[in-house]
DNA sequence: GTTGTCTGCCCC
DNA sequence: ATTCTGC
DNA sequence: GCAGAATGGGCAGACAAC
């Protein structure tokens, strides 16, 4: 018998993970293999599960940053009280700082050790905002329309900002005192390398404004031979991840600037945003067209209907127009909603303008998101049919999730996948829809007239219809709806699907089809470029997988063929089913 | 060297 | 990113 | 109302396989 491997420590597991990251390179793939391994060999009970979720996916067990990062806090406290036990409002206390902080300046290698040395009392002075220390960025609630945003920021509103909403990439742009740049992304991850044209913009815009500051901007793909046409997000996309030279770049992008959180190395993150609005533009006083902007904005007063003028108004630059004398704040603003659209944008950002600070990592009230999607009869959908799907994991592992979506193309007589789903289900729903399609409607493969780059472990008859909702439409490499149509081989897909509801209406063959999509596709402002690969009118060559697909349709509710009824699908292999249609 | 597959404190 | 669920 | 989980499309890069 082989001896049981030494029990696992918190160092060694530790020292064994930084390995497992640290290794890469040729046969890397290998030797990381083997190093986790070795740690699930010494793996005992609830450990095993700890490790496996840990490499898989971000430890999800029930504790993210913020709950940890405020334990660690009240554990700080804890540690360095001096007589008995801290009261429960002094653990409160400490948990509160220490998450602060950690929005502030989120590195433990700063953190931890004032926490040790000296408690969480200490952290508002060593963990504060500055210069080359990431921020944790300020987030916006989604509203389901101007009218609903307007409610939902109360009749305190006054005086609101409409700010487009770039598709682009969110960037906190640092500038230190010796005028060295810093870009960070969304989740504070240090992108500057990257990004060597926004650093030299960045540099030359605040020449005579602020030396050092932190800004928040999207970055946004942008067309300079055409108007500064704004690109879609696929094609920003494109660039290169790692670090490149400005010679290298490919994809231009434009910097739309729009708060400030530090100036001249003095925060700014209490005053509203009236003021961080005319700070921002002192500290940037050489914008330039196409390559730094101010965000596109427009001021409207919501107490009624507006009375104001330019000249009244503290300069806000950048701005569309004013609200006219007679009209609503809710009418102005759902105009520059829609011409935010027609100019490119995914649409609006709704902010107070004299109520609240900027505030770190917060999903505010104060900061609202208007996206066409959200918005009743601005918004588009498609009705597609389930052909497949996976088990789920976690707290869906019981249920098959996501499943694939497909289109019916009426021509070619196949489906054509769109998107996978996973979003917008309740539990009962996948409940029941486990049960129908996973089991009722369950085949053994493919049926040769589904089109799709993917690999189900379950498939389903064509049954029923559902509608889904989607941000906009995109080529895809791997789904095939109205392939041919936009290019040669690539299909059409969909960013952010989420499921609406059952379309008991419709039958498979009613479903959306290539002609609906293609129209879609083509009536959005912001689209990847296909010109470079014109469509293959050829349709010949791509319709040889059909037949037999009418003739299973024409009768969808008796039939019962196939039901082999207690087919278990508790733990089937990915993989492990037929696979590999498509070409 | 070329092609295919999988991953990412990725971006959205 | 979006959405649902449990607290 | 917040925290947490479970996942969407799609890209460049990294690595594996040929």
């Amino acid at each position: 018998m082989l001896a049981r491997p030494a029990p696992l420590t918190i160092r060694g597991v530790y020292s064994t993970l930084r390995k497992i990251a640290l290794e890469k390179g040729s046969g890397s793939g290998a030797r990381r293999q083997g190093l986790v391994l070795s740690l699930l060999r010494s793996a005992r009970e609830e450990e095993t599960r700890f490790i496996v979720r840990m490499l898989v996916q971000n430890l999800r067990v029930g504790a993210n940053w913020r709950s940890v990062i405020g334990a660690l806090g009240r554990a700080a406290a804890l540690h360095h009280a001096k007589d008995g036990l801290p009261t429960k409002k002094q653990l409160e206390i400490a948990e509160a700082a220490t998450v602060e902080a950690f929005h502030l300046c989120p590195s433990l290698d700063v953190l931890v050790p004032v926490l040790l040395e000296t408690g969480p009392s200490e952290l508002g002075s060593v963990c504060t905002l500055r210069p080359g220390v990431p921020v944790k960025p300020m987030l916006a609630k989604a509203a389901e329309g101007i009218t609903d945003a307007l409610s939902a920021m109360g009749t305190t509103g006054g005086a609101v900002l409409g700010e487009y909403k770039y598709d682009g990439q969110r960037a906190q742009i640092h500038v230190t005192n010796e005028r060295k740049v810093s870009i960070f992304s969304r989740n504070g991850e240090n992108r500057t390398d990257s990004f060597p044209d926004v650093a030299e913009v960045i540099l030359e815009a605040s020449v005579g404004g602020a030396t050092s500051f932190i800004v928040d901007a999207e970055l946004v793909a942008i067309d300079r031979a055409n108007g500064n046409r704004l690109k879609a997000f696929q094609e920003l996309s494109t660039r290169a991840r790692g670090a490149v030279t400005s010679a290298e770049i490919t994809v231009e992008v434009a910097i739309f600037v729009f708060d400030i959180l530090i100036a001249d190395g003095q925060p700014v993150i209490e005053k509203t945003l009236r003021e961080r609005r005319k700070i921002l533009q002192q500290a940037l006083p050489l914008l330039a067209p196409g390559r730094i902007e101010l965000a596109r904005c427009l001021e409207v007063n919501t107490q009624a209907k507006a009375n104001i003028s330019v000249g009244q108004i503290p300069a806000i630059d950048n701005r569309a127009s004013v609200q006219p004398k007679d009209e609503t704040a809710e009418a102005v603003l759902q105009e520059f909603l829609l011409t935010s659209f027609a100019d490119g944008a995914e649409g609006l950002m709704l902010k107070q303008l004299d109520a609240g600070g900027y505030q770190p990592s917060k999903r505010s009230e104060s900061w609202l998101k208007v996206k066409r999607d959200y918005c009743e009869g601005l918004r588009d959908s498609l009705d597609l049919v389930p052909i497949g799907g996976w088990h789920g994991n976690g707290r869906k592992a019981k249920w098959l999730s996501p499943f694939l979506l497909a289109a019916w193309d009426p021509v070619n007589e196949e489906f054509q996948s769109v998107c996978r789903v996973m979003s917008g289900f309740t539990d009962q729903f996948y409940a029941e829809a486990t049960e129908r399609l996973g089991r009722r409607h369950r085949i053994d493969g493919p049926k040769p007239y589904y089109v799709t780059g993917e690999c189900c472990s379950v498939w389903f008859e064509p049954a029923e219809v559902w509608e889904i909702r989607g941000a906009d439409l995109t080529i895809s490499p791997v789904h095939k709806a109205a392939r041919g149509h936009l290019h040669p081989e690539k299909g059409v897909s969909m960013r952010f699907p989420r499921f609406i509801r059952v379309r008991d209406d419709k039958r498979p063959q009613d479903a959306s089809t290539p002609e609906v999509i293609v129209d879609l596709f083509n009536r959005q402002t912001r689209k990847v470029d296909t010109r470079g690969a014109p469509a293959a009118q050829a349709l010949g060559n791509l319709n040889s997988s059909s037949g037999a697909a009418q003739e299973d349709l024409v009768e969808d509710g008796a039939e019962d063929d196939g039901e082999s009824a207690f087919e278990d699908d508790s733990d089937s292999e990915p993989g492990d089913e037929a696979c590999g249609q498509e070409t």
